[in-house]
DNA sequence: AAGACGGGGTA
DNA sequence: TACCCAGTCTT
């Protein structure tokens, strides 16, 4: 640990060097806009800049300021933000997008503590924007600083328990530059993303090689310790594409399971794969279908890996000649092609359905 | 404190 | 495969 306070200004003046030789040029490093500077803080939860880059162009360009994102359709929302994941980042930002505008006047709140009170906000998330946008000395601590600090400090505590949250914040609360707090952030988050990556961190190359406990003992494989380890459940979706007059029937997907605000089909889900449609258990919109319509197709199965499920899906295509034949389908709407291209879907269904033509 | 929540890149 | 990514919310 860097004990006293020479060291501390010697770690910072060499972090801030390296910052400025190495970083990246990114849009939301560009500009003190508390909008978009939260919109990327949102968008790179859990995500990698490559794969979140893009989205940001397109919010961006959609919705440019906060007044523009709150006056949209939750829909659409979830729509741009289709295929990033975590759906529930899009419903609380639309949230909050609104919050913003009704009851703080359209400006961010400044601090850390008053940004956290947001929806979609949690620790790191409202540091990271009041640092960024508004200066305030607080360190964000997201999962490269964990990484970065249990190395340099040879820190063995979790870094997902509570008990690890609080020592790592702590240390970093002692680490951050009182003069530059926004660029320390910035240069830590940009550290463990470039020099100090997960597997084979650039050690020989590193600035603080000379002072770094992992690379000195190395221990860089062993740091930093993470316990919580996700078990995968197998899940099984049946899924039925009802398409009559080249309509299709979809729904948005309620509830707390995955997907929640996306459209899907009619389907029943099993707890393991099925042989014959003998075997599935049907519900209301399932037996309306396959009493009135014709299977197209022999059904194709999909592996969808996700962090905590894996999914075998299969997707029958099922003709109605006369919707007039159809039992009413609860909840069930058709919608014509563009009506599906502009619906929010998991990528899987999007997929499918470009696969088969039909968008 | 533990579990749920997506999708994609990399070794 | 396994790991992990600019984490947060719910139970």
């Amino acid at each position: 640990m860097l004990s006293d306070q020479l060291q501390i200004i010697d770690f910072n003046k060499r972090l801030k060097t390296w910052y400025i030789q190495n970083h990246r040029p990114l849009p939301w490093r560009e500009t003190r806009d508390p909008y978009k500077i939260w919109l990327s803080e949102i968008i790179l939860q859990q995500t990698r800049v490559a794969q979140g880059l893009p989205y940001y162009e397109r919010f961006t360009e959609t919705y440019p300021t906060v007044s523009d994102l709150a006056s949209a359709e939750e829909k659409d929302v979830l729509r741009l933000w289709q295929g990033l994941g975590y759906y529930s980042r899009a419903r609380n930002m639309h949230y909050t997008a609104r919050q913003i505008m009704t009851e703080f006047g359209g400006s961010f709140p400044s601090t850390a503590a008053r940004l956290s009170k947001l929806k979609g906000l949690g620790h790191y998330t409202a540091a990271a924007v009041a640092s960024f946008a508004f200066d305030e000395v607080i360190p964000a601590v997201d999962g490269n600083v964990y990484r970065v600090m249990a190395r340099l400090f040879g820190i063995y505590t979790d870094i997902l328990s509570n008990e690890g949250k609080k020592e790592f914040t702590e240390t970093a609360q002692q680490l951050i530059s009182r003069e530059d707090p926004a660029i320390y952030n910035q240069a830590m988050i940009e550290f463990g993303a470039l020099q100090c990556v997960p597997v084979s961190p650039k050690c020989d190359v590193c600035t603080f090689r000379d002072m770094c406990y992992a690379n000195m003992h190395n221990k860089q494989s062993e740091l930093p310790v993470k316990l919580k380890k996700v078990k995968v459940r197998s899940r099984y979706f049946n899924y039925f594409i009802t398409e009559c007059e080249h309509k299709i029937a979809m729904k948005e997907r309620l509830g707390k399971d995955i997907w929640k605000g996306l459209y899907d089909f009619p389907m029943t889900e099993t707890s393991h794969e099925i042989d014959t449609l003998d075997d599935l258990p049907v519900n209301q919109a399932v037996d309306s279908i396959l009493r009135t319509g014709r299977i197209r197709n022999v059904p194709k199965t999909y592996t969808h890996l996700l962090t905590h499920q894996k999914l075998f899906v299969r997707f029958w295509w099922i003709d109605i000649t006369n919707d007039a034949d159809l039992p009413s389908m609860d909840g069930y709407h058709f919608y014509d092609t563009d009506e599906v291209a502009n619906l929010p879907k998991p990528i899987l269904v999007d997929m499918v359905l470009k696969e088969e033509g039909y968008l």
